[in-house]
RNA sequence: GCGGGUAUAGCUUAGUGGUAAAGCUCCAGCCUUCCAAGCUGGCUACGUGGGUUCGAUUCCCACUACCCGCUCCA
């Protein structure tokens, strides 16, 4: 993995972001190569998901969201759950889930090792039950303690604890059930980012609050009507968007993979109660096929079936597709049918939101019935897609050279139609005028249809392996057969040599037939 | 959030209580007829902030970021 994130900075695939003062937590910025790149993904997800299919729309909705919606949709409230840790064991519990529990508190302000001078002041408690003995409480105390020692050699059982108090309690949910240890003051973790409305808006005025979204999704159901308003169109369909999310993530983590800031592909598919679990499959396999059409192959990823419980309560099914990244195994996409929860939430709300009290409903004029719809959501990372890619694409090769010397050559494999530049123009060598003339005739020729790299200094091998660490797929050379001054050759005359990045095969192809081939290996 | 580790040039590393070395890369020039050739020259670094010290990149503390293992992930 550090070779990934290595190559990336070194190529401009990924940067660090705000780098230069010290870096931002778990925010990363694509630098020329990876915006090629992940512009790549983006265009032909939007061009198989939405350009080619009759059954879905586009949408690019404000990231800048109004609480109601966030409240609705569960996001404000039901997911900020406080959590406490366990002092001793460093668990980490839901405050809502501690059960409740009596008995005799024993506290502690410090404890102390006379000989060898150390002593620490923390407060600390531990909860007896009726019937425990109070060496239980010691034991707890001094393995708590323990953990501040610098002497690690000092045995926890001759550390002196000072005593403070002891005082009853009754129904305290402050101690770790599992130890008896005193936990941390219940801490809320909101993983929505918070902003104020308005230039001159006050912090305190509630009715400020807007959120950055932490999904693309709820903008969409949001919408749900309009689109369907503006569309002429029949359920079954899908409204599709790409887009930054945000979430305060606790624990950024693995390069881009878990990122504050995150861009989304999603897919809301409407469709009936009926179809909802049949679709799910369906899109399963559309999904797959995807991946695979953009260079990750189906070995490479694993499809879980989200058993019921780990699901989200309203989810009828839920499919993760996983990829064997460097790190693990870890998700790219979540396919889940969401019944029709998400656009009831948004016409009726909940027990804590009120919804908007706007109709959902869809009138199927052939079955002459209205209903609200269910909805399949495919739901793919973006940064998490492109990450994928380059772990996918990144390859050492151990070739030997004429002189019979083993060297590494690192290529990126990436797909033609993901690899950030798709061709490289090089004239053979730069101290001849007409071939570096000819080469930028055939560069001009390229530019309008495809990104195309010129490089003409340094020697022709060198400016081959370049390109292979980059990902680019194919590289054209002008050479002198390509002048017609060949003697012998004339016939060679306007060709050139195409040399393909895996293989490193050279072939002679016309420079007149050169573009069709190029755009049918990159489309 | 916890524990462990790391932080020196674009990259990979060396090194020192008296401001630092190398290889590769990159740039310029010369040369070069198909897989990192050669020659010459050049740019660029001790993560941030404190402390100790005459003096800190080096020792100490804090912070930040990244990596690994837990934890968490609507």
């Amino acid at each position: 993995m550090e070779k990934i994130v290595s190559l990336c900075k070194r190529k401009g695939f990924i940067f660090q972001s705000a780098e230069i003062y010290g870096g931002l937590n778990g925010c990363w910025d694509y630098g020329p190569l990876g915006a090629e790149l992940k512009r790549n993904l983006k265009e032909y997800w939007w061009r198989k998901n939405v350009q080619e299919r009759e059954d879905i729309v586009g949408l690019d909705g404000s990231i800048l969201t109004h609480q109601e919606v966030l409240k609705a949709s569960g996001h404000v409230g039901g997911f900020s759950d406080p959590m406490c840790d366990c002092l001793l064991s460093k668990a980490r519990l839901r405050a809502d889930q501690i059960e409740p529990q009596s008995g005799t508190v024993h506290w502690y302000s410090g404890a102390s090792h006379e000989e060898s001078g150390w002593s620490v002041e923390k407060n600390f408690a531990v909860l007896l039950q009726e019937g425990q003995d109070e060496n239980k409480a010691k034991k707890t105390a001094r393995q708590y303690y323990a953990q501040f020692l610098t002497d690690k050699q000092i045995s926890p059982k001759k550390i002196e604890l000072t005593a403070d108090r002891t005082e009853e309690v009754t129904d305290s949910t402050d101690f770790n059930p599992e130890n008896g240890s005193l936990l941390t003051e219940p801490r809320s973790f909101n993983l929505m980012f918070k902003t104020q409305m308005g230039a001159s808006a006050d912090e305190n005025d509630p009715k400020a609050t807007a959120y950055l979204r932490p999904e693309t999704a709820q903008t969409i159901f949001v919408q749900f009507k309009n689109v369907l308003d503006s569309n002429r169109i029949k359920l079954p369909f899908g409204i599709a968007q790409i887009g930054k999310s945000f979430r305060n993530e606790i624990n950024p983590r693995n390069f881009t993979f878990r990122s504050r800031e995150f861009e989304q592909m999603e897919i809301e598919f409407f469709c009936s109660g009926e179809d909802g679990l049949r679709l799910t499959d369906e899109w399963l396999e559309e999904r797959l096929k995807f991946y695979e059409e953009i260079g990750i192959p189906r070995d490479k990823l694993h499809i879980l079936d989200v058993p019921d419980g780990e699901r989200a309560h309203y989810s009828k099914k839920t499919y993760d597709i996983e990829y064997e990244f460097p790190f693990g195994i870890q998700e790219l996409e979540g396919v889940a049918y969401r019944t029709d929860h998400d656009l009831k939430a948004h016409q009726d709300g909940h027990d804590d939101a009120k919804g908007s009290g706007k109709s959902m409903e869809y009138f199927d004029a052939e079955a002459k019935e209205k209903f609200i719809p269910h909805v399949v959501e495919p739901s793919a990372g973006c940064d998490r897609t492109v990450l994928a890619l380059i772990c996918e694409a990144y390859d050492e090769e151990t070739i030997t050279n004429d002189k019979g010397k083993e060297e590494t050559r690192v290529v990126l494999r990436f797909a033609p139609r993901m690899a950030p530049t798709k061709v490289a123009i090089l004239p053979l060598v730069k101290n001849k005028p007409e071939l570096v003339a000819k080469a930028r005739e055939v560069q001009s020729m390229l530019t309008p249809f495809m990104n195309v790299f010129y490089d003409e200094t340094a020697a022709i091998g060198r400016r081959y392996r370049r390109q292979d660490e980059v990902g680019t797929p194919y590289c054209v050379t002008i050479d002198f057969e390509t002048l017609g001054e060949e003697e012998g050759k004339e016939d060679l005359k306007d060709t050139v040599t195409l040399r393909e990045r895996d293989s490193m095969k050279q072939e002679r192809i016309a420079i007149a037939d050169l573009r069709n081939f190029l755009l049918e290996k990159i489309h």
